[in-house]
RNA sequence: GCGAGCGUAGCUCAAUUGGUUAGAGCAUUGGACUGUGGCUCCAAGGGUUGCGGGUUCGAGUCCCGUCGCUCGCCCCA
């Protein structure tokens, strides 16, 4: 192929395996937020800068230096959504969905694009379902959220390969402080840490915890610890939630060092990681945002939402679950003589909802059977002359190579017991 | 944005310190086999060695540039 027409980098073909698992992800996440009572909402791809601007935090790395945005035909400034938070936010103040408590609860899936360098685990066109809980400050919101995500990742049977990771990251009341206690800290010793984190001092002091320098992990040691500084409110809902999660057994650690990197959130934050990706691990993760419905100019009502990863979660997938052999048939025929009769049988096959591959336009039998094998088919039915006469076909078992003539009456349900002597 | 590694057939990889016409397996196509796939055997097609320049009698191999991919940092799902 001429190289002009290739892909954009970071942007991929999904088909095949990938795309079983894909429909997979979002299948189960559907029908675990519909059970729970969530209500979907289809996004657009594009909408005003400003709007994750001020919603993800001008300061925040998404903001900075991985958007898609450019001037529309219109000279206005507009960029693919990187997230789906703002977007539901906005959705929810400009069609009043406040009025409405069928809506307070939304999910959603798509396509978010962050232009990042590709790496395992990244990609520039992504996909996330998330959901989002308007509303509500109670920690039983927090748990509902965790618990649905822990029973998707539980059907789809990955639930014992992934850890979740809790943690608080206070309020208007203790951030503050905390923040200051951290401050002082890190000027104390500010000589042992990296360049990096002197500028994560003055930007998002927080970060500080995310560097990967052992020297300032080893100084971080001795920090002061979010927790011991966290306000009485944000200690019962922190201690609520992880209450919640032990009685239902749902396996989590906290972890100090958790930050979110979007501005927006408040108090309870979670991640859930998964070893086997590389470098970027975690498959899903959200948190309290009690601020950002006011910061849309809303009124002030607290939110929980979280986001999974789906190529991430794909990549999890593929590790550990076998890829389901579904019933097929190849439907073959020795002449064009009988290709009517083989295209009988495919109607009769279809109707009962049979995966069916007509084969007769390709060469002859000895081709159809090689291209039903590539084809991976359970059975071939071949018809010729003899069965034609007799209403019957000769069944073929392509794992065993047994092979039977069976009257088409029977055919449904030879197959449906895929028993052959 | 920064760093490292890698680009040879559709795929996975060979090719002696630079040396004849760049090879093999898998895949594809045809045949052995005109009513039976997988296994076997035979044959065929498939390449501007990512691209451009340089060094050299001679470059897939060395040098420079460029593009692409991969991994990592940053950050996030």
């Amino acid at each position: 192929m001429d190289e002009r027409f290739s892909r954009l980098r970071g942007f991929i073909d999904i088909y095949g395996e990938d795309l079983y698992f894909f429909n997979l992800i979002e299948n189960t996440f559907r029908k675990y937020a519909e059970i729970y009572g969530f209500e979907e909402i289809k996004l657009p791809i594009l909408e005003r800068t400003e709007l994750f601007v001020r919603g993800i935090g001008e300061g925040s790395d998404i903001v900075r230096k991985e958007m898609f945005s450019f001037k529309d035909r219109g000279n206005r400034d507009v960029t693919m959504r990187p997230e789906g938070t703002a977007s539901v936010v906005r959705a929810f103040l400009e069609n009043n969905l406040l009025n409405d408590p069928k809506y307070h609860k939304l999910f959603y899936i798509g396509a978010m694009f962050r232009a990042e360098r590709p790496q395992a685990g990244r990609l520039r066109q992504f996909h996330q379902a998330g959901v989002e809980w308007f509303g509500s400050d109670s920690p039983l919101v927090d748990f509902e959220n965790i618990s649905m995500l822990w029973y998707i990742l539980k059907e789809l049977g990955i639930s014992d390969k992934v850890d979740f990771i809790v943690n608080s990251v206070g309020c208007d009341k203790c951030t503050p402080n905390y923040k200051s206690y951290l401050t002082s800290f890190f000027d104390e010793h500010y000589d042992k840490f990296c360049e990096d984190c002197k500028e994560r001092r003055n930007k998002n002091i927080l970060r500080i915890f995310d560097c990967k320098n052992p020297s300032c992990q080893n100084t971080l040691k001795n920090a002061p610890k979010i927790k011991e500084t966290l306000c009485d409110n944000c200690k019962y809902h922190l201690d609520t939630l992880t209450d919640m999660m032990s009685k239902d057994k749902i396996p989590f650690s906290i972890e100090d060092n958790l930050v979110r990197g979007l501005d927006y959130y408040t108090r309870n934050v979670f991640e859930v990681r998964y070893k086997g990706i590389g470098a970027q691990n975690a498959i899903a993760g959200g948190g309290r945002y009690n601020n950002l419905v006011s910061e849309f100019g809303g009124p002030s009502i607290p939110a929980f939402g979280f986001a999974i990863g789906i190529e991430r979660t794909i990549i999890t997938l593929k590790e550990n679950i076998e890829l389901p052999k579904k019933m097929s048939v190849a439907l073959c025929s020795v002449s064009s003589k009988e290709t009517n009769f083989s295209l009988e049988i495919a109607k009769i096959l279809r109707k009962e909802k049979i995966v069916t591959h007509v084969l007769s336009h390709i060469g002859n039998l000895s081709k159809q059977m090689k291209v039903a094998n590539k084809l991976g088919v359970k059975f071939a039915v071949i018809v010729g002359e003899e069965e034609f006469r007799e209403k019957k076909v000769s069944l073929k078992d392509m794992e065993t190579g047994k092979q039977n003539t069976v009257p088409i009456e029977n055919l449904i349900d030879k197959l449906n017991n895929k028993g052959l002597e």
